[in-house]
DNA sequence: ACGGCATAAAGATAATATATTAATACTTAT
DNA sequence: ATAAGTATTAATATATTATCTTTATGCCGT
């Protein structure tokens, strides 16, 4: 299906505009023509993940235009994660997998640009993690619990290495967001958890950590009870408990810069 | 601060990497070096909105690459929304302002490539919306009850016009989140917003109109009463029955076919 | 105050050289 | 003889340079 006869069906019209008066008098950069195109292609689900685009050459030909407008169109496409672009014989650009780091880097760079502050986001990840929370109860499948259980025991064996601890912590998280079974839920809640991280990386005394087993443990058995109301009560309690400790001893500052952690191509 | 002689203090190092055996065998191009640093640049803090980058020219010359290397860069940046780049005298690359279209355009990118259904965000969307239902009982201005009550009203007016009813009632929506004066949640309801837009611009009869005011009615009563719990109940039982209207038959919590398994990492 | 001219900058094209990758052919070793 | 490593080659992105076009700004002269 993704070979260049099919590509032809969608970047069939160079120019569809014509009739309206006066339309289309704005600058339209000739690489924004092609990346409009794709765009709206993707979304009309005419391309898939995995579909081949062409090359540099064979695009710029496609389209009518020099190769730098193409490659222009290419390194947009390919810096918003829709497409993936490979060197070397038999490369070219192709439809990309979606990637929640992508999406998570974009939340990143916003946030930061609008200059969203850490409670504002804890607010929002309470909101995700309540309703994950609840549809977990609901939707876990025995799967789903054994590998949470599996984190619990785990984090029960690191009790006294505070780094460890942090990280199978944020993995128990994951866990109970992903056995929502909801993928808008799991890329929101690695966005903000990407942004967040730095915040998460402090101290962990040993009572701390004990007190974070006891509500992981409270918060599993509701969701292994199908209880989705008790599920969702006690992950706001938790994280409400959290966001209350955070702005009690604070330095404001805290973000470091992190990597991009998307590859360029 | 923005002017050529500052930028010089974040392009300075062009190739900072030295020591650590074999850890940069994997290829770097020359663009990429470029939106690092930019990027580095912008998360320690040293760029902020406005700022002014420099010219494709001026870029090049700075670090020491042809202009199409320096372009390449820019036009990754522009895309992902870091930068704006104006054309013409005065033109050139500033740090952009944060925008939250932008970044709800980046989720749309993402949940169309992994393809996520339309159930799953629906229950993503109500998770934003019940917990900014429950800020905004806690902290809307008297300008948002003005807003939300105008919006109301409006939608009294519109109870025949089913496409302008739609539309303002998706603009209640918003309202209600932006009371909650959370950033994150804003930015994350337009995202949901804008993939879920075509979803709901259909059938609205005058029978449904009605029970959509009565609803937002009762929330609004009770975020103007200052009742957290209760606009957060009312949002997710109005919001539920929404859905369950979208999915006639598949009913929540009756554990129907789950969505497939959550792609890991 | 207005219209045009000069200038600065991105947008676009073209030609060319280099680096990288995949596949294939060709060794070499076991 | 077969498996494993090593050149070869072709396809393709990456990068450079030069040139021309379009667009926006500011100035200047009416």
């Amino acid at each position: 299906m993704p070979l260049d006869e099919n590509t032809a069906s969608w970047a069939a019209t160079p120019d569809p505009v014509v009739a309206p008066m006066w339309e289309t008098v704005q600058a339209d950069t000739l690489s924004w023509r092609i990346i409009s195109q794709v765009r709206k292609a993707l979304f009309a689900g005419q391309l898939k993940p995995g579909d081949f685009l062409g090359t540099e050459a064979s695009i710029a030909a496609q389209f009518g235009v020099s190769r730098m407008a193409a490659r222009d169109a290419l390194r947009s496409l390919a810096a918003v994660g829709i497409i993936n672009i490979r060197q070397g014989a038999k490369g070219g650009a192709m439809v990309a997998q979606g990637n929640a780091e992508h999406f998570a880097d974009a939340l990143a760079v916003q946030l930061k640009l609008i200059g969203v502050s850490e409670s504002e986001m804890l607010d929002a990840q309470i909101g995700i993690e309540a309703m994950a929370a609840e549809l977990a109860a609901q939707r876990a499948t025995p799967g789903d619990l054994t590998r949470m259980a599996g984190l619990l025991e785990e984090l029960r064996r690191l009790l006294d290495e505070p780094v460890s601890f942090t990280d199978v912590s944020m993995r128990f998280h994951l866990a109970v967001v992903e056995a929502s079974h909801n993928r808008a839920l799991v890329a929101q809640f690695k966005a903000l958890r990407y942004v967040l991280q730095p915040a998460y990386t402090r101290h962990t005394t040993r009572e701390i950590a004990q007190r974070a087993i006891e509500a992981h443990g409270v918060l599993l058995s509701h969701i292994e009870a199908g209880d989705a109301e008790g599920a969702r009560t006690q992950m706001v309690k938790r994280l409400r408990l959290i966001r209350a400790n955070r702005f009690a001893d604070d330095e404001p500052g805290g973000g470091a810069a992190r990597p991009p952690a998307v590859t360029p191509g």
